[in-house]
DNA sequence: GATGAATGAGGGTTCATTCAT
DNA sequence: CATGAATGAACCCTCATTCAT
């Protein structure tokens, strides 16, 4: 890559991680490219250098979120800790990407209705590699007796959505500090699959 | 009241659980009143026979919504049934709700954002009340000893965050009935309040 | 005319005198057929029995303005007071039907963009039919010595518009009662005719 | 202010100019947005990167208007004339304005009921200032014994009356040149403060 | 590359008017 | 006669997108 192409990548990833912020906070339709913009000191049109539309703005700021938690998940389901290792370590992750890094992983709810053409299939893809992580991680624990009586997916709807709901109340500096949190979470959710 | 205050009434109960189904997919600025208007088979204008804007229309869907829970819940607290058994009856009623009568528990994530004036204030007390009623019970059972070595506030946020999720995904007809998922979550979310 | 007609008239006007006053603090464009109705306790619906439409209304609120003053002029023109004491009678009963009775000389200063067909000429040539009774009365006065040095059209104008605009800043019960104005605008606008 | 700054500025005048002679022959509420674009060529999306909204539209119009007269009659007042010359030139300069310059004085008679906020009370002041300074000059001609038995304010609202209603029947073209008015208005005017 | 001007489609809202009851 | 529901056209305003400079 050249440097010309390291300094546009780089400025991608400033207006994404810019961008996804007040994506979170606004939602897809309540925030508009002129907001995006100044928060970035740059005008509506410079935003046109960088992405196409603002569909691709949304699908590039999806891409990164999901290719950074897919890479942590893939890294802890090939680990060689144990089962129930693996799921506190899941677990503490995903709380940290979304309370420490930032990182957004309802942007939106609906690919479906949001995106276009390949986009639906990428992000629908994306989200189910990462169900799919769980999903064997569960599997495993399952076979090796870790786990018990439990319904895989069932339990892994009931863990993402407590844990993706906490972006809806997680204040930082606030009462409790995200390590309180994943401690918790920790304890609490793998409790309930180790019966 | 008079017969006519009853058609009204009716009316407008029709139009909020028809809009309430779009605002949960679409979000509030994803829908349009035409949207809302067509799904009746009206046009845009007669809905501003029955809410004076979109905001109104949007916080009426909030609070009967909110109405709903909160009397279900009072019911709940104020019976005579054990700790464990009025958390069974809150988890099952709010699953009940949110799946087989469309009551959409997260129609609004950020109030302020969305709403102005008062109804910023009743929508944040009502759910304030239903928090609490949650809270409440699992007081109780922690002084009766049903529940044990819990955190109040983050056993409800991790209780609450995983009910409310469900409508992302719950399909009607879909592999798990309403039923079934209520007989897991029961399990399972009371098995990390008694140890 | 039949009793049921008269009641019908009597609505009319009640309806009529209602409308003016608000048709002129708020103009045309700015006030609603609900509105005049709600001063009325009518519904909007109901002002349809009595006007075809809003341009009915307000062509019946400028004929009733206009036939008032009219009949006044006519009476004055047609009395056997000198031409300087006609004047002052024009003046006043003009002051005194603006400020007393509500009545609105400005209510449309472009007939002919508010207008329709008929109702044009109707409101224009009732018009030309106050100011020419002016005209004569100045005329006449020229014609008998009584005024001196005066460019009939100009001075009609140049009264009329202090006249008329009276209704831009008197208050009931401010600081100059009707009686006040009427005495020195008599005095200084004979004063302009008599030199 | 640099070159950009200039053109903005200018563009600014030019729709504020054009927009000014809409708005003063069909009222604010009869006046669209759609039209005040068209006259000028442009959309009426456009509009909106000159001015905030239409409200802000007429408010600038509004105050370029008083600007001007305020200039005017400031240096009439603050001029060595006589008192009768500073009110001729008052009249000769308010019946300039309005009929060669297209300055219109009654865009809005209720300030109250068009602006909001800040903006009434500008209009307010800035339309106080121009009373005011008539107010001083009748004042310095009764204390010189220039003017004689006058009520300042009557005489004040008379002679604005006569001149603001210019307007509605001035016709470029017509029988009476904006001269031939002037030279009128100004004796018989006059002629009222002197006795 | 960056900017600001321009556009045009679309959304929320108002309101005169109609009409069934 | 009166009512209130319903309509649809028109209006204000926003905003994603384009493009000349």
């Amino acid at each position: 890559m050249s440097l010309r192409e390291q300094k546009l990548q780089k400025k991608k990833e400033d207006i994404i991680r810019s961008a996804a912020t007040i994506l979170q906070e606004k939602g897809l339709h309540g925030t508009t490219m002129e907001e995006i913009a100044a928060q970035l000191l740059m005008t509506k049109g410079s935003l046109y250098h960088y992405f196409k539309n603002k569909e691709d703005l949304l699908f590039q700021c999806h891409k990164i979120i999901l290719d950074i938690s897919n890479e942590k998940i893939t890294e802890i389901l090939e680990s060689n800790q144990s089962s129930i290792h693996k799921m506190e370590s899941v677990i503490r992750s995903h709380i940290h990407l979304s309370t420490e890094e930032n990182v957004i992983f309802s942007l939106i709810d609906k690919p479906e209705s949001t995106f276009s053409g390949q986009n639906i299939e990428k992000v629908v893809s994306q989200r189910s590699y990462y169900a799919n992580c769980i999903d064997k991680i569960l599997q495993e624990g399952v076979n090796n007796g870790s786990f018990k009586n439990i319904n895989i997916k069932l339990s892994r709807l009931m863990i993402l959505g407590s844990l993706n709901w906490i972006q809806q109340w997680y204040q930082p500096g606030g009462a409790n500090t995200s390590e309180d949190i994943s401690d918790y979470f920790v304890q609490k959710l793998v409790q309930t699959l180790t019966d």
